[in-house]
DNA sequence: TCCTTTCTTGACTGATCGGTAAATTTCAGC
DNA sequence: GCTGAAATTTACCGATCAGTCAAGAAAGGA
């Protein structure tokens, strides 16, 4: 068992992480992961395979450091609660100046949109796997009665999966924080009479 | 005046526009769009300029072909009706076999997002103007009566513009068109209670 | 017809892309 | 210390990138 790696894997695949965050696939070269992980060619193609390999490792543990600690904020007896700590968790998230502005998988599944190649396929998946898993938390919200009469399950997830990725295009490209603090303030009060809640929307505020 | 140009420059243009919105900026090249246009490198440069420049001509267009006409759909005197058309008509759009899946202003507002050459900035002021224009309307509402009590325009005009860049985010990656008739069911059922239809909530269909 | 001006064409630049081969360094086991 | 396998480094590959140059083709004005 000769010679261990000098390097963190976990730590590399952190920057590898970020790399695709702030800049997406195309805009990431090898020369830019380099630099951000400090390892060279090499010993990257040796830890984690090429660039789409390294590519869907950032996304596992996107999903992992990222995207499980914010479905977690669903996890709340109260719909009305979780989908307001939902949308302000996000919203923590996309503007977290500690880590690349927006999201990993809207704005790479924005950019890899119509690509038929394996790339392209697993960002599809990854939207079409997150949105399933909203419809099934608002389906088991409905089951259990938590929902206000004539709301429909489907059309909430869909709703509030839309919200979540539009805050990712404009926390991307908007430097203007109020917009999105409004855009929550506007779901929450927008939502909240479907979720249980017993205030009609004119008193919404 | 020697020797007039032998193609069409508005159409040369709409090839363009449509390779941009189709592939994002970088990975648009000038060889694709020699092939989308038919023309070559020097023709190109001559007629437009370079790669920026030919991205901001395609913006233009874009704005002219498919923004504007949205945007028109917010002229109505019933605001319930106003919002409901324009989500129906970006959802046509999005969907349209006819022109890319997706948005362009959205799809390369995410693409670029924290650039800081120019045409970062450029995305990053086309999103913050449309933004910026769909409160003015909301405002007009408010101030002309036309939104329920305790509607707040800021709020709904940026929670309309954030469902309006998710959608464009789940069309281009989502095959599945369900979803997005979903969301767009569901938003106009939770937006229309503020938009001064008198029907609660709890029965919006 | 000829000239001038522009458009068009194809070859080309240096830089950068993802990926690789070979040489070198470093450490565990003996 | 020696040896060998793996990690690291350096150099390089062909392809492609945006952009340019210069020669050739074509049309209006004379």
């Amino acid at each position: 068992m000769p010679r261990p790696a000098s390097f963190d894997r976990e730590e590399a695949l952190d920057a590898v992480m970020r790399t695709f965050w702030e800049h997406g696939f195309e805009a990431t070269s090898l020369d830019r992961i380099e630099r951000a992980t400090g390892l060279k060619r090499q010993s990257l193609y040796n830890a984690f395979g090429d660039k789409e390999a390294m590519f869907a490792a950032a996304l596992d543990r996107y999903r992992i450091q990222v995207g499980t600690p914010l479905r977690a904020l669903l996890d709340h007896d109260d719909p009305a609660t979780a989908v307001r700590a939902y949308l302000e968790g996000h919203l923590r998230m996309l503007q977290d100046p500690c880590t690349p502005a927006g999201c990993l998988i809207a704005g790479c599944s924005s950019e890899l949109g119509p690509r038929e190649d394996s790339v392209g396929a697993r960002m599809r998946a990854e939207t079409a796997g997150a949105v399933e898993a909203g419809v099934e938390v608002f389906r088991a919200w409905a089951a259990a009665g938590k929902l206000s009469i004539g709301a429909d399950p489907e059309q909430l997830a869909a709703l509030l999966a839309t919200i979540i990725r539009g805050l990712a295009v404009l926390a991307r490209a908007n430097p203007d924080p109020d917009i999105l603090i409004q855009a929550v303030d506007g779901a929450v009060a927008a939502l909240s009479p479907f979720l249980g809640a017993a205030s009609p929307p004119a008193h919404a505020q």
